[in-house]
DNA sequence: AGCTTTAGTTCATTGCTTGAACTATATGAG
DNA sequence: CTCATATAGTTCAAGCAATGAACTAAAGCT
């Protein structure tokens, strides 16, 4: 039976629609239309109207909303051989917006502008373990005021922020539940004090969601649908599901760290017992390579794992491999409970991949037959500031997607 | 930060919004907000226009397009004390669905009216097992077709039906990719034939799909969030989210019958390793009761297993625990993957709750301490003909999401 | 120079919600 | 019995948004 959805669709709940409802969703139409232009190439109006399927004329009347809102900007002539030549419009580079990261070792700043360029980043080490929200807040408020006075500096303007913590969030209220790395538990952050006066305010993210979000960004392959597995003391997830981040309705779906692996196992951090964390986080498996990781930093034991997988020693090879047959454990169920059939590989299991990889399929084989081509199971194209440049897109992406925020 | 949701929100790829838009989406919100009162209370345009927030002209006008359309009806007056009375209205019950359903044992056919009452409900023995599609679709074709004249008779018109069947399906092409226990692999059911001239046709669904969409409109809680599992020969399940079902990007989540709970275990029918369906099936079951459930019906296994229960018999309450406390581990990973807090118990994992509560609570409490209160986990309220209910269920509520379906 | 082609704007028309004014119909007080 | 009051529902002018046709603008080609 046909089923159409309807182009503009109000919620099931309460909201009426009016008449201007259309003019926001057919501005975040065009905006996103702009958006989704490969770099460099600069849309006309009369394109804009073709990909969109509004008229020449509703594309005019929208651009001139976004150019004086200052969210688009017109860029020289762009000649189409015959006829008269068509004016390039592109996201507004003299705008930004700022990701921000505490994580573990560090507090992280960067701006990236509409367009998705990152024009200044800076990373500070700071020992965050066992640490108080006010303090590293306070410092992480004063990196970010440099950093946005380094944009200032260069003409652009900051519109907002995203922060990316290692915990779980509640991105409504601003409140970080829990973050036991960070040693922080049911503290209500000040977002709007790292950024005074911008108009978009600051979300707050998970990092592991934030990661999945900037790899969702640089996929070479554009998937729509995967998992990111962050693979860091804890193990974490971020489920992206028709390119938006699929959070559940508690907020917290993907942590695929605490599925069970081995109803036999050992307890973990969460209280839970054979959790995936237990066999694959980087603690767990330090100790079962036979790896202190206590006296020294951890990427010195990551380092140390690598030279005894290079050597073949036998411990570290049996502890990556098992972690490989339990990440695949889990995967299969997840591939179950969601559906999903495509696999990003990030923090140590991204570099681990190549040892990780081999056992992997091979479980996936075993508990998830014909679920993941083998192609499916990938490494993430971002890297180690995911989570910075995945908060700050994430926050574009919701400018793109409700442009009407920033108007008069 | 402030991030509210537009009230007319369009897709984010490609379809321009325009003014019409506006207008099937308060024509969905005003048809919405009659089905949401309490049966036996007719609202009044005066109170659709304080719910829904629309002006009382709008919703005149909305509500004479749905009086034309047939969907909706006045029925007497609404005395409010002073002033004068409004005019009731309530969804048509002139006008109604067919649910339909094909199972290992039986088919059925009902006709539920766009108010909810089931008019007339016939379900027909018939073993289907190792079956071909075509004679089966006949057979319900000619249900169909009787229970449809019944209807009739009364005076009721059949708008669209729904169908469910128990294995893997394609909504959007009415193909069964796959079902099992039927014998069914790679069939595209001739839909239309059920129910021909039906405006809304027939639409396609999964039986524990469908049963968790019954269970979302029967619910005494009223919750929006939940996992139905349905035990039957397989392990399905139907997870709802936010009051929608949740399908997710191939359109098979949910399947928790084959989530790995035994790394170490049994080959499983779908290829994979230790899943849930090895333990907590049917047959499964019966076997490790040592019940024999080759000669018999499965009713009959089922009867003779609770009757072992009842006696104490020490295999068949093995058997039961290790189905519970595997059903636990299953929920623990699900509750991590997307967040729910919330089970349903279906099949024969409702008439078996006694015996399962407790080795599954307990089982939840290792695994997952803390994601599921002890309320949680609740027994279905729709019983046998769940799956029946839910497909017409769901197809009266895709036409309440979409009435303009019905305009002339 | 003139024709053709494409880009972008202007404008009358249509459709929808809105809010105010108005009509309709009840209860209750004098 | 009549009038005041309260509530339900309708009518209508106004505002806003997309549309499509007509128009202007600016290039290349002959």
């Amino acid at each position: 039976m046909v089923m159409p959805a309807p182009a503009v669709a109000g919620p099931g709940g309460t909201a009426p629609g009016s008449v201007g409802d259309v003019r926001r969703s057919n501005l975040a139409l065009v905006l996103g239309a702009i958006a989704d232009f490969p770099p460099g190439a600069h849309p006309s109006r009369a394109q804009l109207a073709a990909v969109t399927g509004l008229t020449k004329a509703s594309v005019s009347s929208l651009v001139l909303d976004l150019l004086d809102a200052g969210i688009v900007r017109e860029i020289g002539l762009n000649p189409q051989g015959r006829g008269r030549p068509g004016v390039g419009l592109e996201l507004n580079p003299g705008r930004a917006v700022m990701g921000m990261e505490v994580n573990v070792d560090y507090i992280a700043a960067a701006v990236v502008d509409l367009a998705g360029g990152v024009l200044v980043r800076e990373v500070q080490d700071r020992d965050n373990r066992k640490s108080v929200d006010g303090p590293v807040m306070a410092a992480l408020g004063v990196l970010a005021a440099r950093v946005r006075s380094l944009a200032g500096e260069k003409g652009v303007e900051v519109l907002g922020g995203g922060l990316a913590v290692p915990g779980l969030v509640d991105p409504s209220t601003g409140r970080v539940l829990t973050a036991p790395n960070l040693g922080w538990a049911g503290v209500d952050l000040d977002l709007a004090a790292l950024l005074p006066e911008a108009p978009l305010g600051v979300a707050l993210f998970n990092e592991a969601n934030a990661a999945a979000l900037a790899e969702l960004r640089h996929r070479p392959d554009g998937a729509s649908d995967f998992l990111f597995v962050s693979g860091e003391v804890g193990v974490g997830g971020g489920l992206v599901i028709g390119s938006e981040l699929f959070t559940g309705p508690g907020g917290h779906a993907g942590e695929v760290g605490h599925i069970v692996v081995d109803p036999d196992g050992g307890r973990c951090s969460c209280g839970g017992t054979g959790c995936l964390e237990t066999v694959a986080g980087q603690d767990a498996m330090f100790e079962a390579a036979g790896i202190g990781s206590g006296g020294n930093s951890r990427s010195a034991a990551m380092a140390k794992l690598l030279q005894a997988l290079d050597a073949g020693q036998p411990g570290a090879l049996a502890a990556v491999e098992r972690a490989g047959r339990c990440l695949g454990i889990a995967l299969a169920s997840t591939a179950r409970v969601v559906n999903i059939a495509s696999v990003v590989l990030g923090g140590h299991f991204a570099v681990l991949e190549p040892w990780l990889r081999g056992p992997l399929l091979e479980s996936l084989q075993t508990y998830a037959p014909g679920m993941y081509a083998a192609g499916q199971v990938s490494v993430s194209a971002v890297g180690e500031s995911g989570a910075l440049l995945g908060a700050a897109g994430s926050v574009i992406r919701s400018l793109v997607e409700a442009p009407h925020r920033l108007q008069a």
